[in-house]
Formats: C-alpha cells, sequence, structure tokens
DNA sequence: CCTTTAGGCGTACGGCATACGCTTACGATG
DNA sequence: CATCGTAAGCGTATGCCGTACGCCTAAAGG
C-alpha cells in the first residue's frame, strides 16, 4: 500500500564505499553519501538509524564476501588456517581506509563469526583441546588484526623504515631496519602467521 | 623579553589525558581541553599547531612512562621479551581510551623505536640472523596491537561470547566459546604471546 | 616610564550529525 | 476511476566541532 523505497542497503552501501574509496575515511560524511546517491541528506535516514548503522552497512557488504567455506581437508592443517587468514586479509586488504571502522564495529559483524567457525573447526581436528582452542582462536584473530594495520600504516620496506635505519643511538634496531628492504610486505605477513602457527604446534619443524 | 608562557606542554597533555579518562576518546575536543585548564579554546592555539598536535602529546606522555631497560640478561630471552611486552601493555592498557589514538599516530611516536630497540637486541642476541628479526619484531608488535585491542573491545569471559555459546549454527565455535569463561584476559594474552613466542623458537618446547 | 612582543580572548565561519515537521508520490481499496 | 492512508523524501534549525583572524593587554628590556 505504502510508496515502495527506491533504494536498497546495498545501494546505499555500494554508495557509502565509493565515497570512502574515493575520498577516504575521512570523506564519509551523511551529506557526501546522499550527494553520491542523488537524495537530499535527510532521506537517508529514511534508511539507516544512524552514521553507525550505515558504516555497519559498509562493512558488512565488505565483509559478506570473504568466503567461509572450509578448504579442502587433504591439506595439512596449518595450511588450511594460512588459506582462511589470507581470505580476510585479501577482502580487507582491498580496502584499507575500512580497517578502523571494522575494528571498531567487530563485535557487531556476524562475518567474523561465520570465519571463525571453520576455523575453530580446523584448530579442534588439530587436536587442540578447548582451553588451547580459545588462546589459539584469539592469537591468530589479534595477529591478523594488528597485522593488517601495521601493513596499512606503513610499509616495512618504506621511508619511515629507512629513518630508523640511520638512527645511531638505536644500533640494534638500525641494524634490523636495513635488512627490512628485502622483505616483501607479504613475506612479512606470512613469515610471523607462520611463526604463530608454529607455536599452536602446525607449523614446518623448528629452525 | 616577552611575557612568560603560563603552561607547560606536559600541563596541557595531563589536561587532555584527564578529559580523556572522565569522558572518553569522543569527548576530547579543544573547548573541553580549554575548560579544564580554564583557559579560552583559542588560548591553546599559542601552544599547539592543531588539534593532532594536542593528541601526539598526551600520546607521548603516557607511552613515555613505559620503562625501556633491558630486563636482567641472565633470564632466558623469551621471558625477557615477555617482560617488555608486558611493560607495554600495562601502560596502554590503563589507558584503554588511547588505543585507536596511539595506533593513529604510531609512526610519529619516538617510544615504539626506543621499546623496539632492546627488543631487537634481544632477538640478535637469540641468533635470529637480521631477516628473522624483521619478522619476528614486526609480529611481536602486531600480536601486541591486535591483542590489546581486541581485549579492550571485548572481554573473552563477557556477554559477547556468552552469546556465541548459544549459537546452534556455529557447533565448532560455540563449544569453543563455552570453555572460554575460564580463560583470564591475562591468561588470554600470555598465552597466546606464548605461542609467538615459541613458534619464534625460544619458548617451552612444543606441547 | 615607555616600547615591544607574545599571551590570551572573542567572534565568526564552515562543516558535521541529526531532530522535527511539511509536502508529495504511490498503490490498495471503494 | 476517484480517494485516501502511509511512508518517502526534503528543508530548516540546533548544537556540536576545529580553527582563522584581529583585538587588547601583561610583562620585561631599555
Amino acid at each position: 500500500m505504502p510508496r515502495p523505497r527506491s533504494l536498497t542497503p546495498d545501494q546505499l552501501a555500494t554508495a557509502a564505499l565509493a565515497v570512502i574509496d574515493r575520498d577516504g575515511l575521512a570523506g564519509l560524511s551523511m551529506r557526501a553519501v546522499a550527494q553520491e546517491i542523488g537524495m537530499s541528506t535527510m532521506g537517508l535516514y529514511r534508511y539507516v538509524e544512524d552514521r553507525g548503522e550505515l558504516e555497519q552497512l559498509v562493512i558488512d557488504r565488505v565483509l559478506d564476501t570473504v568466503d567461509p567455506m572450509p578448504p579442502d581437508r587433504g591439506r595439512p592443517w596449518h595450511e588450511r588456517i594460512e588459506i582462511m587468514v589470507e581470505r580476510l586479509r585479501g577482502v580487507v586488504g582491498s580496502h584499507p581506509w575500512l580497517v578502523p571502522l571494522i575494528i571498531a564495529h567487530r563485535h557487531r559483524s556476524a562475518t567474523i563469526l561465520r570465519w571463525s567457525e571453520p576455523v575453530a573447526a580446523i584448530l579442534a581436528e588439530a587436536g587442540l583441546d578447548g582451553r588451547e582452542r580459545v588462546i589459539a582462536l584469539r592469537s591468530l584473530l589479534a595477529y591478523v588484526v594488528g597485522a593488517i594495520q601495521l601493513e596499512q600504516l606503513g610499509p616495512l620496506a618504506g621511508a619511515g623504515t629507512q629513518v630508523i635505519a640511520d638512527r645511531a643511538e638505536l644500533p640494534y634496531l638500525s641494524e634490523t631496519a636495513r635488512h627490512a628492504h628485502d622483505v616483501t610486505t607479504d613475506e612479512e605477513f606470512h613469515g610471523g602467521l607462520a611463526l604463530l602457527l608454529r607455536g599452536i604446534g602446525g607449523g614446518p619443524a623448528i629452525r
């Protein structure tokens, strides 16, 4: 009976994401999204309660593209976890501006749960008991969250690291920084993950 | 010759920190800090270029309390790293509102460098070569950053986890969540760190 | 005592989220 | 086809925010 909606939540999320990808997180405002759609600012409030709900819409839209299918069970379990982690990193990494938003809304998102389910299953198969599983799962999440942020904020082989390499008062750190340029972003991420997996008990043997 | 300054940067940082600790990060505004000091809003701009510089002041003030002294060399190196990590977590954890600010300003902060120096030294002593050191150091930082945020956003034994425990469509995850209540925040943090250290090669032997 | 310099304040602007009330398009019903 | 209830969409207004700019004044050197 009433007038039909002229916008789907998905169109709204797409518009907001376009704004973010173009102008960064700071460019995201109700006005900007309304303009992107070609609607008045207040018209948006017919679709979302407030700005937070719009953000949630964007995050869900992006995170929903993470494939939650358990990987082929023929592989060793640490490889399967790597695959799951890499899927998450791939999706988040293609929208780096979203990272702070995802962090802030993490607890409300169903995707993290859907992602965690197969990971928990793999850890159980690997023989970890309940308590070990709790700790391993949280550690993996902590590592992924932290690594993605560090990666986004300053590439390892970038200018910031170069500055450190020249600091005479920090001999060990600068010596370490000089080795940074031949570690790619991917090697760094997977290297760290491999350390964690080895600690959990599933990685290749100790050096 | 000119009129002397009536405020030290430290007083400014202290006032801003008081506002944050009382009203949260959202409560931090130039107006609020000015009122806290008993000065007009624009008076603050005699001391800082802009809001960002005020934030930097607060972060430096807090992070400067992290003890950068290398721990007693008699201990095994993985214990020494644990001590360094715990110092960082202790300081940041007592001002949880600051976490997003610290993340955003991370690259400008000298404290992280001062902290990283002894950690790099310990890793070198442990026998890691340059490349391994780069990866281990970044991993530790990633874990700490991620874990502190996860810890702050949702306690493991809290209501959020309880909800998960009742989700029938996520059998492995909910089974895992049911074990969460007997893992304290500290156990979780140190358990994850122990996994990472074991992977690096310095933790207690594999299970 | 006078001059100079920076300290401190008030005002004003443009941007933000959003509360509220009006107008209007729609489509089900008579 | 005419009518009307409902929700869509818009305009206005409020109260935040950071901060540019110009004025007045305190204080120290000569």
